[in-house]
DNA sequence: TTGCATACATACAGCCTGTATGTTAATTCA
DNA sequence: TGAATTAACATACAGGCTGTATGTATGCAA
């Protein structure tokens, strides 16, 4: 009675239930305090399966955030797909990005031990290939072409670390509404000085 | 030939030696890459002294994490002491911590590891203990009293988020005149929306 | 000076990471 | 089709590190 697979589906199923069973502990406990022994039990494997299919524990790290990275792209696409205006668009995608980072552990997976296991470039690097594109586009268009394209990166690089400010901040306890509401008028103020929003 | 101390000198001298020897490398190599022998070995001990003085390699973490944030904050008042304006007071800061920040590898301990290893609060409680405050306080100055304390709070904490993440984009390359600028542009609006600042 | 507490040093147990080696099943190729 | 090769794992091992338990000497207090 055994099982007819070929090597192909064999190596991606054994992939991603690695993936997946490090994601429940790295979602749970941290990258530090969880051990590989504890991922390959959660997964019913062997360390040498996980040792074939990555070059240590940092690269299943790596390939668990890029995999919660596509994740909270797709929600916060979901959440501000429908939106009028640049500013509009901006304001749900805040928002849909707060919703997303309530999930338990996220916070610490994407905006703590992700940054300071992988390095901060590397973080860079998915957010740009995953959702970070949405924030930089959103506000060229709200800025209105006149600005340069360096300038538009590093407004974009400096808005979404108030965001993962903002986020970390409510986790922790903070006014969620107040610091929503900071960060909505931070954007409106960015982005057009000229109308009437105070 | 035995040197005669007091056990209260002792004490401090050793846990000095410890701090010093932990720093050092925590700077270089950073956290996880540091063990403790390599620790009490600069330090000319053992790690029986290290566990003596502190619970835990954590403990030991978090005295340099402290002591580090107060050299920074005494470089920035140092550094923004005889400022005119409420607003310039915050720029020549900003200017002062980006500086203070160029430290190697001040930028992984406090930026980094320290909210990873410790949490966010405990960094955000040594911030607001030696350095924040001034930041808050300038805020609140330069506001001009029209907001409420949670607001300024808020504004502090986003602005500071801001400060960080550019200090992180200068360290990893990015073109630190533009960050700069864009940092002092934000906090421009953000305090003043009516004078020609553009 | 006698007894206790403090400041360390030494020794040990347990865990974890990464690698080396072994085994089985799939694929390739003659 | 069957032998050889390689991929996909499992098992075993070495080294290092953390935290604790235990031992020792020195300061201190009565």
């Amino acid at each position: 009675m055994q099982e007819r697979r070929s090597n192909q589906n064999r190596r991606q199923e054994t992939r991603r239930a690695l993936i997946k069973a490090a994601r429940a502990l790295f979602l749970e406990k941290g990258y530090a305090a969880t051990g590989t022994p504890e991922v390959v039990a959660r997964a019913g494997l062997t360390r040498g399966a996980l040792y074939h299919h990555f070059k240590d524990k940092q690269a299943l790290f790596l390939a668990v955030v890029e995999a919660e990275a596509a994740q909270i792209a797709a929600e916060i696409e979901a959440g501000s797909a429908d939106a009028q205006t640049p500013l509009a668009a901006l304001n749900d995608g805040a928002r849909a990005y707060f919703a997303a980072m309530r999930a338990p552990g996220r916070i610490r997976l994407m905006l703590l031990e992700g940054p300071a296991t992988l390095s901060p470039e590397t973080m860079r690097r998915i957010d740009l290939e995953t959702g970070g594109r949405e924030l930089r586009l959103g506000i060229a268009e709200a800025l209105g072409g006149a600005a340069t394209v360096g300038r538009v990166d590093a407004l974009a690089d400096l808005v979404s670390a108030m965001f993962d400010r903002a986020a970390l901040a409510i986790e922790g306890g903070a006014d969620a509404p107040l610091y929503e509401a900071t960060v909505r008028d931070l954007l409106a103020a960015l982005v057009g000085p000229a109308p009437g929003t105070r």
